[in-house]
DNA sequence: CATCCACCGGAAGTGAAGGGAT
DNA sequence: ATCCCTTCACTTCCGGTGGATG
C-alpha cells in the first residue's frame, strides 16, 4: 500500500506546496534583497502547531537556493539547540566550518568564525525560536551582516516576552508572517497530495481523507500521523485500502502520539515527576515533591525540580494553576 | 490588619566531562 | 602526566510575593 514512505513523514518538505501561496509569497519577498546583494529583513513566521510553518520556511529557502545557488542555508531546532554554544556551533557545522570546534573552545571563538565566514550570504531558520534560553545569540546573528534570519514561533507576545531588552529593540522591525489554522477542505487537499505521491492509488479515498482531516482539527501534523497510522494498520491487516475500522483505531492513536514522543524526550526524574501528577490529577508542589523524594533514589533538589517543572511547562506537558501559594499542577487536557 | 510562610525564580557557585597545550 | 579552559546540569543562597492565619 505504501510507494514511499518519506512523503508520510511529517518533516516532509512537499515539492509543490498545495496551500499557503500567499505565504510563501510573502517570504521570498522578504528574502528577495539576497538576490541583489542587500541583507533582507528578519522575517517572523507566527502561528499554532501544524499549519505548515516549518514546511514553507524550508520550502521557499530551497527555492531561493535554486535561484541563488551561492546562499548557504541552516535549520535550527531551537528546542535541541537551546544554548548560544548549540545555535553557533549548528550554524558553523552547516557551513562547513564546524572543524576541531568542541567543548573547551570558548563561545567568542565561534562568534569570530561565523563573522568570518562572510563571503557567503546565510539564511538560517530558526524553529521554535521560543525554546531558545539564551536569547542573546539572535542578536549575535542580527549583528552579522551575511546572516539573514527566519524566526518561527507560535505568539509574537510571548517570544518578545522572552527577549531581552537589547535583542527585543533589535528585532522589532521585521516582516510578519502570519500562519492560520487550516480548514478541512484545505486540510483534505494537503491529506490528498501526500496520499497521491506516497500511496498506491486507491489506498484511502476522499471520504476517509475528510474523516481524517476532521479529526485533526486543523493541525496538519495530526493529520498526516492519522493518515500514517492508518495505513500502516490497514496494510499489517493485509487490507487493500483503509477501512472505516481502521480509521476509528487510529484516530486516538495518532492525538496521543505527538505527547507520547514529548514524553519520551524527558529525563528519569522529569518523567517521574510527570507520571506522580498523572496519577494525582492534580498535586500541590509540597505534596509533589514530597512524593517525588520518595519515589526516587538519589532525588534532585527542590531547586532543580522547579527547574523540570517550568521546563515540562514550557513543553505544554503541564500546567500550572495559580500563583505562589495554592498553586497546583497538573497535566494539560486534551481539548 | 499584621505577620507568616509556601512557593517562585534570579544569580552565582560547584564539579564533572571533555579536550588543548605544554 | 599535568594543568587549564570550556560547557552544562545541578546546587546553594536568597529576596519577593500574596494567600492563609490569627
Amino acid at each position: 500500500m505504501i510507494v514511499d514512505d518519506r512523503v508520510l513523514h511529517e518533516d516532509f518538505v512537499p515539492s509543490e506546496v498545495v496551500h499557503r501561496h500567499e505565504e510563501v509569497n510573502h517570504l521570498s519577498e522578504t528574502l528577495e534583497p539576497l538576490l541583489s546583494d542587500a541583507r533582507p529583513e528578519t522575517a517572523f513566521l507566527f502561528g499554532p502547531t501544524g499549519v505548515g510553518k516549518t514546511c514553507i520556511a524550508r520550502y521557499t529557502v530551497d527555492q531561493l537556493c535554486e535561484q541563488l545557488p551561492s546562499v548557504r542555508t541552516v535549520y535550527v531546532n531551537c528546542w535541541q539547540e537551546y544554548t548560544r554554544f548549540r545555535v553557533l556551533y549548528s550554524v558553523l557545522e552547516a557551513i562547513d566550518r564546524a572543524f576541531d570546534i568542541h567543548r573547551s573552545t570558548p563561545k567568542d571563538e565561534l562568534f569570530r568564525r561565523l563573522s568570518d565566514a562572510d563571503d557567503q550570504p546565510i539564511v538560517a531558520i530558526l524553529d521554535e525560536v521560543d525554546q531558545l534560553e539564551e536569547t542573546e545569540v539572535l542578536y549575535d546573528l542580527h549583528r552579522l551582516p551575511h546572516v539573514s534570519l527566519v524566526l518561527i514561533a507560535n505568539r509574537e507576545e510571548e517570544l518578545f516576552a522572552s527577549f531581552d531588552d537589547r535583542v527585543r529593540s533589535r528585532l522589532r522591525a521585521g516582516t510578519r508572517v502570519q500562519f492560520d489554522r487550516y480548514g478541512t477542505d484545505e486540510l483534505v487537499a494537503i491529506l490528498e497530495e501526500r496520499a497521491v505521491q506516497g500511496l498506491e492509488p486507491g489506498a484511502i479515498d476522499e471520504r476517509h481523507l475528510r474523516t481524517v482531516a476532521d479529526a485533526a482539527a486543523g493541525d496538519a501534523r495530526v493529520g498526516i500521523g492519522i493518515l500514517r497510522s492508518a495505513v500502516r494498520r490497514a496494510d499489517r491487516r493485509g487490507l487493500e485500502s483503509v477501512t472505516d475500522d481502521v480509521l476509528a483505531e487510529s484516530i486516538p492513536d495518532a492525538r496521543t502520539a505527538i505527547r507520547r514522543k514529548t514524553v519520551e524526550q524527558l529525563i528519569e526524574h522529569q518523567r517521574v515527576l510527570y507520571d506522580l501528577i498523572a496519577e494525582a490529577g492534580e498535586i500541590e508542589p509540597g505534596e509533589l515533591y514530597a512524593a517525588y523524594e520518595a519515589a526516587v533514589d538519589d532525588p534532585k533538589t527542590n531547586r532543580t525540580l522547579r527547574n523540570y517543572l517550568t521546563k515540562m511547562v514550557h513543553y505544554d506537558l503541564i500546567e500550572a494553576v495559580g500563583e505562589r501559594r495554592g498553586r497546583t499542577y497538573r497535566l494539560v487536557d486534551d481539548e
